[in-house]
RNA sequence: GCGCUCAUCGUCUAGCCUGGUCCAGGACACCGCCCUUUCACGGCGGCGACAGGGGUUCGAAUCCCCUUGGGCGUACCA
């Protein structure tokens, strides 16, 4: 056991989609290579999106993918007191302040910043207002830094630095009492005792914040890894507009999920020429120093592949469990006399799904013997005859059994 | 717009840090041939990239600068 601590802190507002797998995967596996902690924690400080059935998915699907944790699920909302007693600390040393400014004021000032090409950062009205007794609605805002950088040094992507006029007075605490984002996600990692923080790559413009809020609570910072993007064909950013991006459909289309590990992981990082990995070979050979820089392509066809050649080598007596259930969805009678692994022996080699396979394997199940028509057409010709076709075909049926 | 960041085949990438062994290697896809009286599998081969321009150097995919292009951010979302 070494004391490296990482976390996957899914936000539970849908399914788990392919770049929160990759993440949690880069996460888990280091945290099985180094023999360290990994904990999951749900950032469901968004009482409004976040959703019960969202965390359920996302713990299926990691689950599916073989992703066990050591510690947690933490859900953020159970730790609003923790939270609570930060902003009041912020308060009380004058690192915080309260905003009385409305949504719409803010939204209004910033439109006509944006449009006078200005930035649109917050004013600062309220941030040397006297403190005072006042029950109207207000929000507390982080005093941040104004002179100075901040930097900080990425294991990925090396000394990054931002000018402090850059970082406005970002909102910590909403009206309705609950804190935002960028503050938990720093109370918690820093409370959870994490040495590393593995996430995607938008995040980094949210670490120099970040770091501002690790010195005004008196934390140490851990070491921060950003991994790039995953983009659709057009380069833009994965979205359902590219087709499936739920972990959780890939399997309805038949995927297994060593294949979906061994594509995800090759998405942003190598070993020389290797294509396939288990994930034991992984937890032996990840290294975060082998992961790009550069956002990447989500390619179907190359997870294909991968899938075609998990169920070609895979092991006929556990795809023939798995091929049961494929069958029985597509509602196909299941009977005891027929050995699935036998089935599965003879469609491994033609099928790149476990919904194709199931498709093929229908007919061991069924009565009557539909012909292909293009082979028909091929092969029961005139000149052999559809009779002696057919008993020759008979013949060999009977010799196989 | 501003900030951060990225840049090798269509795509994922090796090589870049520690310049020469790279007229750039592997994989997916695609094309062709072989195997096969089915469908596939498989084998072999082909196509295909250092974004552009300046430097530095005897020599640059590798180092520096600029340009261009892409991504991300710019919320009382995470």
């Amino acid at each position: 056991m070494s004391d490296l601590r990482v976390r996957f802190a899914p936000s539970p507002t849908g399914y788990l989609h392919i770049g929160g797998a990759r993440t949690a995967l880069f996460n888990y596996l280091l945290a099985r290579k180094e023999q360290g902690t990994y904990i999951l924690r749900i950032e469901d400080t968004d009482v409004e999106r976040s959703t019960q059935q969202s965390v359920d998915a996302i713990l299926q699907a990691m689950d599916w993918l073989g992703l066990s944790y050591d510690e947690g699920p933490f859900y953020q909302s159970e730790r609003f007191d923790l939270y609570k007693q930060k902003v009041q600390q912020l308060l009380d040393e004058g690192k915080a302040y309260k905003c009385y400014c409305s949504a719409e004021t803010l939204t209004q000032k910033r439109e006509a910043a944006m449009e006078r090409g200005d930035k649109p950062q917050y004013d600062e009205t309220c941030r040397d207002l006297e403190p005072r007794d006042d029950d109207s609605p207000y929000v507390i805002r982080f005093k941040s830094q104004r002179a100075g950088a901040t930097s900080f040094n990425d294991r990925i992507k090396g000394t990054i630095t931002f000018e402090n006029t850059e970082l406005d007075d970002m909102i910590i605490q909403r009206t309705d009492g609950t804190p935002t984002y960028n503050f938990v996600v720093v109370i918690d990692d820093a409370e959870m005792g994490l040495t590393q923080v593995i996430r995607g790559d938008d995040h980094v413009n949210n670490t120099p914040r970040q770091i501002q809020i690790y010195n005004a609570l008196g934390y140490a910072l851990p070491e921060f890894a950003h991994v790039p993007m995953i983009l659709g064909a057009d380069k833009k950013r994965l979205s359902k507009r590219h087709g499936a991006t739920s972990v959780m459909d890939y399997r309805v289309m038949g995927y297994l999920p060593e294949a979906m590990v061994n594509y995800l992981v090759r998405l942003g990082w190598s070993c020389g020429d290797e294509e396939i990995f288990s994930m034991d070979d992984l937890i032996e050979k990840f290294s975060l120093d082998n992961v790009g820089r550069s956002a990447g392509v989500f390619n179907p066809e190359k997870l294909l592949w991968l899938n075609e050649h998990y169920i070609k080598t895979g092991d006929p007596q556990r795809l023939g469990e798995l091929l049961k259930e494929y069958l029985e969805k597509d509602g196909v009678q299941i009977t005891a006399d027929i050995d699935c692994a036998e089935v599965v022996k003879s469609l491994q080699d033609r099928s790149k799904t476990m919904v194709e396979m199931a498709e093929k394997a229908a007919f061991y199940f069924s009565d009557s013997l539909v012909f292909d028509g293009k082979a028909q057409a091929k092969f029961i010709t005139a000149v052999l005859g559809r009779e002696r076709c057919l008993a020759r075909l008979d013949h060999a049926i009977t010799l196989a059994q």
